[in-house]
RNA sequence: GCCGAAGUAGCUCAGCGGAAGAGCAGCUCACUCGUAAUGAGCAGGUCGUGGGUUCGAGUCCCACCUUCGGCUCCA
C-alpha cells in the first residue's frame, strides 16, 4: 500500500468515526464527545456517556450508522473564528471540545458538518457519507481523557472501515488468524506453559515449554561463550541497603517486592545490575581485563498494575538475558558494534530478519553532565553507523542514567516488539564507586554497558510462539519426531528405531497407543510435530522409516541411519521453520 | 490502579430463578489398522471465592481473586 492509499484509508476511517459519533449522539443524546481519530487498523471515538455502553448495543449503533450513511449527507468543511467555535461548542454542551479549543487559541478553527452532526476537526473527510461501504464496530474500552490517569475516563468504541466488503472480511480473517496463533491459546494447546491465580503473572513452564525455553537459552549461552562472555548467577533476594544505594528504592520502589525476616528487610531484585556490581567489587580490576563481559540469565520480579498482565508478554517474574560490560571510555564504540552484531545474529538465527533500531537520547530528568551525555550518544550513533545499521532517534526517551539503543523485531504478522537494548549507565559506577587500575597505576571509574538481546526470555518465547504459530523450526521443537507404528505388529521395530534416535540426542516419541494410523497422524499434526515417522511391516523389513513432514505431508522414506544424519544436520543448522 | 466484559467437567462451550448439560480429552472393552478423527460403554463439576436477596441461586445483588479487551505502564 502506498502513501496515498493509506491517506485515503485514514480519511475513510476518520469519516466513519464521525458517522459513529453521529449515531451514538442520536442514541445517547446526553453524550459528550472526546476525540475520534483514525488509527492503524481502523478508528475509535471516545465518549462520555453516563450509562455504560455494552457490546450488545453495537448492532444498534451499527444500524443507526447504516441509516446515516444511507442519508448520504455531504461532509461540509467550515472555517470559524476561535470565538465562533467556542460559542458553537458551548451551545452544544461539548465540554471536551471546549477544552481542546483552549489549546487552539489564535488559530483558525475548522469544523465539519455531516447532516445534523458537527465536530471540531481538521479533516480531511470523504465528500459524502454514502462513500462508506464497509465498516464494523469491534470493541469497547475505557480510556482516560487525554491519556491522563487524573482525568475522567471515557468510553472508547473501536471500529474499522475498508473501501469494500471484501477487504473488511480479509481484515477480520487476519484478526482471526492472529487470535488462533495467540501464544496464550497455543501455550495451552501445545502444553507449553500455564498461569495460575496462586502466582499472577508468573508462568509455570511445562515439560515441552521447558524444552523450548532451554533450546533458546542453550543457543544463547553458546553464542555468548563464543563472544567472550562469562556467566554468573547472583541471588534473587538482596538486602534493603543495596537497593537504597543503587537508587532503586527511590526510582523503582512501586515495582518491587519486599520481604522481611525479623528486623532485617530484603527485596526481590527487579534488575540484575546490583548483583553483578557486588561481584565486580569483590576483586580489584585492571584495564587489561577490559572489556569485561559478564552475562547473567537473571530472574527478576516486578510488581505490575493488575490490569496490565498479559500471558508471557507482561509478567511479574521473568528472566532477563542480561549482560554488563565494564570497559574504558574509548572502548565504548567498538563494544557497541560488537553487541549490536551479537543481538542481530541472535535475531537472525531464531527467525527474525526484520528489525528496527532506535537511539533514545537525554530525557528531561537525568544524571551526569550534558557533555558526557553528548559524547556517549554520539558514540552510540557512530557505532551503529560503523556497523551499517540504520536507526531513528527517539528524542528524550533515554533512561535517567544514560542513553540507549533499542532493537525492535517484526514478526510474521508484521507486528513490532521491542526486545534488545544497549544502555550506557552513568549512574551505577559512581553510586557504587566502581574502580579499575589504569596503565598509570591510578584508580579510575569504568564505563558500564547494560545490554540484553531477548529482553525478557518469557516474553521472547511468547513472541516466538506467535511468530511460528507454534510450528517451530526443528531445533526449537519440543518434540522433533514422533514414530507412528501402523499396527501393534510394528511395535518392536518402532521401539528399536526410537532407541536409535534417543541415542543420537534427538527428541523423539513413540506413539504406541492402539489407535489407527490416521488418528495418530491427526494428533501429531495438531501438536505441530515436524517429523512423523510411519513404520509398518514394510519399513521393518527394509530397515527404513516412512517420512511425513508437518507442512509437506508424505515425503518418501529413508534408511534409519540416513534419516538420523539428515535430522541431526537440520538441527545443527538451526534452519527456519 | 482505572473503564468494560468473563470465570460452569482437563479443554471448548450451552444452561441465565424451579432436579448440573454437550462435544472433545480421559478410562474400560472390542477392532490390529498404511498418511488428518473406528465403535460401544464408564467415569468426571461445593458452576472462581466469600457474603447477601429468595420457599428455592451457575442463574439476581455486593465484595474480593483471576482472566480477557483497552487506558496507563513496560522487558
Amino acid at each position: 500500500m502506498n502513501k496515498r492509499d493509506s491517506e485515503q484509508l485514514d480519511t475513510l476511517r476518520h469519516s466513519a468515526a464521525h458517522v459513529m459519533a453521529a449515531a451514538v449522539k442520536r442514541l445517547f443524546p446526553s453524550v459528550r464527545l472526546g476525540i475520534g481519530p483514525a488509527i492503524e487498523d481502523g478508528f475509535y471515538y471516545d465518549f462520555d456517556i453516563p450509562e455504560a455502553v455494552t457490546p450488545e448495543r453495537f448492532e444498534e449503533i451499527e444500524r443507526e450508522m447504516e441509516k446515516i450513511i444511507a442519508e448520504d449527507h455531504p461532509f461540509e468543511r467550515r472555517e470559524l473564528s476561535h470565538q465562533e467555535a467556542v460559542d458553537l461548542f458551548r451551545r452544544l454542551g461539548e465540554d471536551y471540545k471546549l477544552e481542546l479549543l483552549e489549546g487552539l487559541k489564535g488559530e483558525k478553527i475548522t469544523v465539519y458538518r455531516h447532516g445534523d452532526f458537527v465536530d471540531l476537526c481538521q479533516g480531511p473527510h470523504l465528500e459524502r457519507g454514502g462513500q462508506i461501504k464497509a465498516f464494523k464496530l469491534l470493541s469497547l474500552a475505557g480510556a482516560y481523557w487525554k491519556g491522563d490517569e487524573q482525568k475522567p475516563m471515557l468510553q472508547r468504541i473501536y471500529g474499522t472501515a475498508f473501501p469494500d466488503r471484501k477487504s473488511l472480511e480479509g481484515y477480520l480473517k487476519l484478526v482471526e488468524e492472529a487470535r488462533k496463533r495467540d501464544h496464550r491459546r497455543l501455550g495451552k494447546e501445545l502444553d507449553l506453559f500455564s498461569l495460575h491465580p496462586e502466582a499472577p503473572g508468573s508462568p509455570f513452564f511445562h515439560p515441552r515449554g521447558v524444552v523450548l525455553y532451554q533450546s533458546v537459552v542453550e543457543y544463547w549461552r553458546e553464542v555468548h561463550r563464543a563472544r567472550g562472555y562469562r556467566e554468573i548467577m547472583t541471588p534473587v533476594v538482596l538486602e534493603d541497603s543495596l537497593w537504597h544505594q543503587s537508587g532503586h528504592w527511590d526510582h523503582y520502589k512501586d515495582h518491587m517486592y519486599f520481604v522481611k525476616f525479623g528486623e532485617q528487610g530484603f527485596a526481590l531484585k527487579p534488575m540484575n545490575c546490583p548483583g553483578v556490581i557486588i561481584y565486580y567489587k569483590q576483586t580489584q580490576h585492571s584495564y587489561r581485563e577490559f572489556p569485561l563481559r559478564i552475562a547473567e540469565l537473571g530472574r527478576v520480579h516486578r510488581r505490575e498494575l493488575t490490569g496490565v498482565l498479559h500471558g508471557l508478554f507482561r509478567v511479574q517474574s521473568f528472566v532477563i538475558d542480561d549482560a554488563h560490560i565494564f570497559c574504558l571510555p574509548e572502548q565504548i564504540k567498538d563494544e557497541i558494534v560488537e553487541v549490536a552484531s551479537l543481538i542481530l545474529e541472535i535475531y537472525r538465527t531464531v527467525g527474525f530478519s526484520e528489525y528496527q533500531v532506535e537511539i533514545s537520547t537525554r530525557p528531561e530528568s537525568f544524571i551526569g553532565s550534558v557533555e558526557d551525555w553528548e559524547t556517549a550518544t554520539a558514540a552510540l550513533a557512530a557505532a551503529l553507523r560503523e556497523a551499517g545499521i540504520d536507526f531513528q532517534i527517539n528524542e528524550g526517551e533515554g533512561a535517567f542514567y544514560g542513553p540507549k539503543i533499542d532493537f525492535h523485531i517484526r514478526d510474521s504478522l508484521k507486528r513490532s516488539y521491542q526486545c534488545g537494548t544497549i544502555q550506557l549507565d552513568f549512574s551505577m559506577p559512581a553510586r557504587f564507586n566502581l574502580e579499575y587500575v589504569g596503565p598509570d597505576g591510578a584508580r579510575h571509574r569504568p564505563v558500564m554497558i547494560h545490554r540484553a538481546a531477548l529482553g525478557s526470555v518469557e516474553r521472547f518465547l511468547g513472541i516466538l510462539i506467535e511468530h511460528y504459530a507454534g510450528a517451530f523450526p526443528l531445533w526449537l521443537s519440543p518434540v522433533q519426531a514422533r514414530i507412528l507404528p501402523v499396527s501393534a505388529k510394528a511395535l518392536d521395530y518402532a521401539s528399536g528405531v526410537k532407541e536409535r534416535f534417543v541415542g543420537e540426542g534427538i527428541r523423539v516419541e513413540l506413539d504406541d497407543r492402539p489407535e489407527k494410523l490416521n488418528w495418530k497422524i491427526r494428533q501429531a499434526q495438531k501438536e505441530k510435530i515436524p517429523y512423523m515417522l510411519v513404520v509398518g511391516e514394510k519399513e521393518a523389513a527394509a530397515g527404513t522409516v516412512s517420512i511425513r513432514r508437518r507442512s509437506a505431508g508424505e515425503s518418501g522414506s529413508a534408511g534409519v541411519d540416513e534419516f538420523i544424519s539428515r535430522v541431526k544436520q537440520e538441527i545443527a543448522s538451526k534452519a527456519g521453520g
